[in-house]
DNA sequence: ACAAGTATCTCGCTGAACGAGAGAATAATG
DNA sequence: CATTATTCTCTCGTTCAGCGAGATACTTGT
């Protein structure tokens, strides 16, 4: 009833919205044969090769926090989907680079595409004003659970 | 810099969230010597019995989509870590009340219980009209996900 | 009583991820 | 240069979560 009981719901939506936002990703991956893993390693390469950026076995077990069999494994089954390719690289070789190929930029934009403009045109509901509102309360809330992850025993 | 791109950054910052939180839930899992599946049944155990609901093996599997041999080892782990217990149903014996124990609650409390205090601390700098309509934000992507999972294909 | 239905558990298996360490290439040092 | 250290990546053997199929125990409808 009172306001002080508004920020606990604010709480729980939070987790309801990533618990939701979780089930798509494991569902999308269950159809695609995907395990969870994959799908998160997928995602992390799309975004990585959208900013230019290279990715190696080590970097990518890094960013998921798999030891170095767990990544070997992991990419030895994306290249076997045929959704990523090995590429030693010329420079330093040491080092594999991971090449997203074209099914995988078609797979995560096949499905995510269709939720992502689902949630932009739900965004058009609102108004300027209040996106803004929205964009900055989900910034102080990241930005508190990034600083919650670092510290883990600081109720800061 | 146009306004069309706002939504976009939304997303991401929605996405950005949504693996802040899976990362901490991970990280409190691993310490906590509990698998991810584990922490998921446990908040779900936590919600129900908050709620003053029945939770048994059948329904935590549903919920977690787990088939019922999945489902028995993760009540299997649970109870050999003390965090629940199994107890018959005395009206239909058929089933299996899973009882959360105190140590459970003391777990989720201490964990959980930091990261909600530093959230409710961060809304604090929101004035109630803020926060009204972060929560509608959040109710309107809560339900465009929840739509898409239930039909995948649909751009509706 | 008997059949059908429902809830849970057991068995055997697959495969993701781990720890330890090998192999391959580069960088640093005498 | 040759040698040693360092840095990536990959291989081997193991552990264990979760799956499919089916057994077991109890309840309900006829």
């Amino acid at each position: 009833m009172s306001e002080r009981e508004e920020p606990m719901r604010l709480v729980h939506l939070l987790r309801g919205l990533t618990v939701e936002l979780d089930l798509f990703g494991a569902e999308f991956a269950a159809r695609s044969g995907l395990h969870p893993t994959d799908l998160r390693a997928l995602v992390h390469l799309l975004d990585a090769a959208r900013a230019g950026q290279v990715v190696t076995p080590g970097r990518l077990g890094e960013a998921l926090r798999l030891n170095s069999a767990g990544t070997t494994g992991l990419v030895d089954r994306l290249e076997r989907l045929g959704l990523i390719r090995r590429e030693r690289d010329p420079q330093d070789r040491r080092r594999v680079r991971l090449v997203v190929e074209e099914r995988a930029m078609e797979l995560g934009e096949g499905f995510f595409g269709g939720l992502i403009g689902d949630l932009v045109a739900a965004m058009g509901r609102f108004d300027p004003a209040e996106l803004a509102t929205a964009r900055r309360f989900l910034e102080a809330m990241t930005s508190v659970v990034a600083a919650a992850r670092q510290d883990p025993q600081g109720t800061s």
